[in-house]
DNA sequence: TTTTAAATAGTAATGGTTCTCATTCTTATC
DNA sequence: GATAAGAATGAGAACCATTACTATTTAAAA
């Protein structure tokens, strides 16, 4: 049976705190500060456990690092193509996905996984300034 | 400059022969055959810039490997669940994420990247027997 | 030809994640 | 309360896909 435990209490407040998306070395730095002694295997263990229990979601996307949500809510995401930065996107209308999947393939569709590609606001004035000196050094 | 080396061509012609989305491990595997002396490394630089270059689609998808696809045609996939297989699907109707994501959070969106999840044929028949005797045993 | 830039093979290094195992905590049972 | 059984932990090793490094080879440009 589920035990939640001193460290997967810490585990799950400071993925509260830290302002979400955090990867599991984010967690481990910030749990580490109230439990030093925690491992950083202690932290993969629980971030899974806790995500087959339904407490967190996981956020096992596209290159580099997985990513974990206390979010439970139906959302989406933008990644910064630039930064890398993941962002709760706000949909103008909900997207449905059903009888979309043609059927002679014979898959048995349970589930979608969906992530928008953009550039973070930064990144967008870091390029954009970027471009003005390469134009002025012509 | 781009070259198209020898082990540029067969590369390309080894990820046509290979029934699609193939990783970079297969890759090499069948690129050994007719190269013996080709390296992994020599694999993994070249599938990037031909993905960098149109040639190839890079699937950079959730967990676990990496995949590459020579069909450049905008078309999605389903991930087995089960086994990790990757099918093309074909959609009942075009997909259009224009205008869907909300303004207020500055980003420029310029892409999604989308795969449906499910279970294949061959995992739904095992998993349907495995069921029929767990109740048999009970 | 000579020069210069790209690409290659081979191998080491990285880094996120998982595994192992001895030890420590919890909870249920006597 | 003592004890037994099961979970969870900490520490570190192992894994493995991917990258980086470097000496050498290859091909295009001058």
């Amino acid at each position: 049976m589920f035990r939640l435990t001193h460290q997967r209490k810490v585990i799950l407040e400071e993925l509260r705190l830290a302002h979400s998306h955090a990867t599991a070395d984010e967690i481990y730095e910030r749990v580490k500060k109230r439990l030093p002694r925690i491992s950083l295997g202690t932290i993969y263990r629980n971030l899974e456990i806790l995500a087959s229990h339904g407490r967190i979601r996981k956020l096992d996307f596209a290159g580099g690092q997985r990513r974990f949500d206390i979010n439970l809510t139906e959302h989406y995401h933008v990644r910064c193509l630039n930064c890398g930065k993941l962002k709760d996107v706000v949909l103008q209308a909900p997207l449905s996905f059903d009888g979309l999947v043609a059927g002679p393939n014979g898959y048995e569709i349970s589930g979608v996984r969906l992530e928008f590609l953009g550039l973070c606001p930064e990144c967008k004035a870091v390029k954009q300034k970027g471009a003005r000196e390469d134009a002025g050094n012509k």
